[in-house]
DNA sequence: CAGTGGTCTAGACCACCAA
DNA sequence: TGGTGGTCTAGACCACTGC
C-alpha cells in the first residue's frame, strides 16, 4: 500500500500534496504526525472554531478530517490534555478548558489556609478592586508584557480577603489594546475568577503562568491594606501569565500575607 | 481465541489464575491492565530488581514477562517516566531514575539567582555542614514523619552559598532508623546533591515532595549565618519529602534569603 | 548490524453517558 | 440504544544508539 509512503512523507516534513489543512511552518525539522495534528487542532482553537467550554469533534471524526487513525488524534488530544488545553470526558466527548468552570476556578492560585490543612474546601475569598486605571506602561512592565514603551496599559489592584481578614493585594497590568472597555465597575460586577472574566469579555484565555517568589518587608501602602505593621514579612509572588497563543498578557505583583495562609507546592 | 476472555479477567479483577506476579491489594475497584503492569513495576524497583541509574528490561521483555502486549507496557512505563520514577532513552533503553545524575541535580532546588535571568545555567553553589546530630525526634517533627515520640531522629543543619554568599540555611530532620551511621564528615565529604547520598549510602530515594512557603522574619540565628540583619524578611521553605515507598522520610525546613535569588515556579 | 524506544495503523471490545 | 472516550492487541516501520 503506499498509504504508508503518505505517512512517512507527512512525518518527514511539511507535504505540498498536503490533505486539507497545513501548519505554514518551513521548518524542516522532523516532527510526528500526532504533533502535526496536535498543531493543527491548537489552530483550530486559537482561530475559534471550538470555543471555551464547547466539545471538540470525536475521535474519529478528527481522524477521518486529517485522514489519520484515531490512534494518531488519540496521541494529539493526550498531550493537549496534560497541557490543560482540553478536558476528556468518558462517554461525553473532549471540550475546550475554561476558567468559567467549578474545578479549574482559580487553577494559578496557590494560597491555602492553614486551618482546613488537611481535607476541606479551600474557602472562598472575598475580592474588593482598590483602582482600575488605564495608564501609559512602566518601562518594565512594557518589557514584560512586550509592548512599546508609551503604549497603553491598564492597571488594577485589589485585595482579597478570607473570613474578613485581607490576605493578598495584587498590582495587575494588562495590555489596555487587549482589554478595552475593562473598568471598576466591570471587575466588581463579575461573580466568578477574573480569568473567567477575561476569557468571556475579552477573549483572552490563559494557559500557564510563571511566577518569580521572594519575601519582601511591607511597605506603608501595602501595610496599610494587609493590616500589618510597616516592614511586616510578606510573600511577593510575580506572575507572568501566558495567552493561548503563549504570549504574555498579564504581569500580577501580588503581596500575600503569610500568618494565616501557606503558598503550597507539589514537586515531583 | 479465550486470549481476550483472559485480559477482561485481569481487567475486572485481581485474579485468582494469575499470570506469575500479583498485587496483594483486596481492592475489588476496577484497574486497567496497564496500571496492574505498572504496579507490578514499582514492586520490582521497590524490591530493588533493578536498582537506581540501572537499565530495566525492555519492552518486548517485559510484555513476554507479564504476557501482555508491548502497547500494555509501553502505557504503563509511559506513566513511570512522566511519574519521574524511570527515564526513557531512545536506542539505549529505560533506565531506574536516579539522583545521581547531571540532569537531574537539584530537582527540588527551585531557587534561581537574579543574574543569570533567562539562559545560562544555575550556577553551582557550595555547601557548609553547620553540625549533625542524632536526637530524640520533637513531636512536630515526628509527627510530619510518621515516627513514635522519642524515636530517634537525625537533625542536620547546613548553609548553600553563592559566590561567597549565604543564601540558603537548611535545617534538615530524618528518621534515625534509616540514615545509620550518617555524620557531618560523611556529609561534607560527599561530592554531588544530599539526596544522590541518601540513595547511594542509604537505599532512601525520594520521588517527590510537597511544600509549603512563607514569607518570615529572620531570628537571631538565622541572621547570623544568613549575613542579614534580625528581622530581614526571609523565604521559609518547610519541605516534606516522599520516599519510593510514598512514606514520608524527610522534613526540611529552609530559609532563603531572596534579596539576588528567587523561587521559580510553573504553573500550568 | 541488531536492539532499543518511538510512531502509526486497524480493529476489537469495554466503560460511561444521554436520550 | 448509539455515541463517546478508554483499553488492548498485533504488526509494521522509523529513529537512535552502540558494537
Amino acid at each position: 500500500m503506499d498509504s504508508n509512503a503518505l505517512r512517512v512523507m507527512q512525518c518527514r516534513m511539511a507535504p505540498a500534496t498536503a490533505p486539507r489543512e497545513e501548519a505554514q511552518d518551513a521548518a524542516p525539522a522532523f516532527s510526528p504526525l500526532y504533533q502535526q495534528i496536535k498543531a493543527l487542532i491548537i489552530r483550530s482553537l486559537q482561530t475559534g472554531e471550538w470555543r471555551p467550554g464547547e466539545v471538540i469533534p470525536s475521535e474519529m471524526e478528527l481522524a477521518a478530517r486529517f485522514k489519520v487513525s484515531q490512534g494518531t488524534v488519540r496521541k494529539a488530544i493526550d498531550e493537549l490534555a496534560t497541557d490543560n488545553r482540553v478536558v476528556r470526558r468518558q462517554g461525553k466527548g473532549t471540550f475546550v478548558a475554561t476558567h468559567s468552570e467549578q474545578h479549574t476556578q482559580y487553577r494559578f492560585l496557590r494560597l491555602v489556609p492553614d486551618a482546613l490543612d488537611s481535607g476541606g474546601e479551600v474557602g472562598r475569598m472575598s475580592r474588593r478592586v482598590v483602582d482600575c486605571r488605564r495608564v501609559r506602561a512602566p518601562a518594565d512592565v512594557a518589557r514584560a508584557l512586550d509592548l512599546k514603551s508609551g503604549d497603553s496599559a491598564v492597571q488594577i489592584r485589589r485585595t482579597l480577603s478570607a473570613s474578613g481578614q485581607p490576605v493578598v493585594l495584587d498590582e495587575i497590568w494588562l495590555p489596555g489594546g487587549l482589554f478595552k472597555g475593562l473598568s471598576a465597575e466591570r471587575l466588581s460586577q463579575y461573580r466568578g475568577p477574573m480569568y473567567a472574566l477575561f476569557e468571556t469579555e475579552f477573549g483572552v484565555h490563559m494557559i500557564r503562568a510563571s511566577e518569580k517568589l521572594r519575601a519582601v518587608a511591607a511597605d506603608a501602602a501595602a501595610a496599610q491594606w494587609l493590616e500589618v505593621p510597616v516592614g511586616a514579612p510578606l510573600l511577593s509572588v510575580e506572575r507572568l501569565s501566558y495567552s493561548y497563543e503563549n504570549k504574555p498578557v498579564e504581569l500580577r505583583r501580588g503581596l500575600y500575607h503569610t500568618e494565616a495562609h501557606y503558598y503550597r507546592n507539589e514537586l515531583n
